[in-house]
DNA sequence: GTCTATAGGTGGATAGAC
DNA sequence: GTCTATCCACCTATAGAC
């Protein structure tokens, strides 16, 4: 685990954070080659085109995403609490005024490969489910309250998160997102 | 009104259509030119550069924006239904999976200039304080039921539709909008 | 696995004729 | 106002040395 980063994860790394910023089509390999401090060539050893580059954002993307939400049915019990860690996963990129991969991903999703937007999809499903399950078996202990089936539910609070995202960045005032998660959070109980 | 439409009108109709499409950084002044049957010079004539363009494609949204909500006043009394068809101005771009122009430049605001930003930021403004007040409005006339200020109900209510048309177009399914929208709506009643 | 060098193309933008 | 012609910067991508 101390192992040093190797060249394609910092690639990746990069990329992830520029994606964020500027969205896939705002950059060019210059950018990352500049900031991962080695040349355009090496990347595409690496990921020998952009749309190989894509693939495997979403990929580890998705990756790190079960992971982060597998420590969050480990650490905690409670659904209401589930929630609101879920929450926190939207606000770290909001800090630096950027948006989650998934959603920079899915406004450029016309200018990418079928299998970036496959990617993209299972990313957001499993979203959705998650939230479905965690949503259902809060109500069914009591924990939560809500109407209508557990699926428009979680659709409802996935797209808001998505949504305060875009508000947050585009008033520059991460509050706008504070302000609209705690409100979702608040409507369950 | 039968007067023909100008070539500046013509560019600006193209131009959002395919913002709306592949995102601001994602087409040329050559994609443009092709599909108004003029070539790349003559846009620069009307916008100079590609700043030009972004400004005025989001000033003339704004205005657009301000006339709809202006009709949805003059035709319509009750305040939920008012809301029922401000979401479905937020549905018609997502019949062709696209998302609204303020949606697309939220992402790519980072490549854009500051004036491009502050209108985007009007726009928003604009949304919020119109849905404040119908929210605020239908309460008080009791036709609206939620609870908190109805500045945070205003922004859970833009952020919804502003994910509802990332997830439908994520997924190609126009019913994830639908069903999202459906139910913010059935939520305030 | 990373580099230099470069090919081949497209980007935004301008000059000047009509 | 629209065109042709053109500039130059930048882009993605590859070949081949090390």
């Amino acid at each position: 685990m101390t192992k040093t980063k190797n060249t394609a994860e910092a690639i990746l790394d990069t990329a992830q954070s520029i994606v964020q910023e500027v969205g896939f089509n705002g950059f060019s390999y210059a950018h990352i080659a500049e900031k991962v401090g080695i040349r355009t060539a090496s990347i595409h050893y690496h990921f020998p085109n952009k749309e190989d580059l894509a693939e495997a954002l979403i990929s580890r993307y998705h990756r790190h995403f079960i992971t982060a939400i597998a420590q969050i049915d480990t650490e905690t019990q409670n659904n209401l609490e589930k929630l609101r860690k879920f929450t926190l996963l939207y606000s770290s990129p909001v800090q630096d005024y950027c948006t989650c991969l998934g959603v920079m991903i899915s406004t450029d999703l016309a200018t990418l490969s079928g299998k970036t937007g496959e990617g993209l999809a299972q990313l957001f499903t499993a979203n959705l489910e998650w939230l479905e399950r965690v949503l259902d078996q809060g109500r069914r202990e009591g924990h939560l309250n809500f109407e209508g089936a557990a699926v428009v539910e979680a659709h409802q609070f996935l797209a808001s998160l998505q949504g305060a995202q875009l508000l947050a960045r585009s008033f520059r005032d991460i509050s706008r997102f504070d302000m609209i998660a705690k409100g979702i959070i608040s409507a369950l109980t």
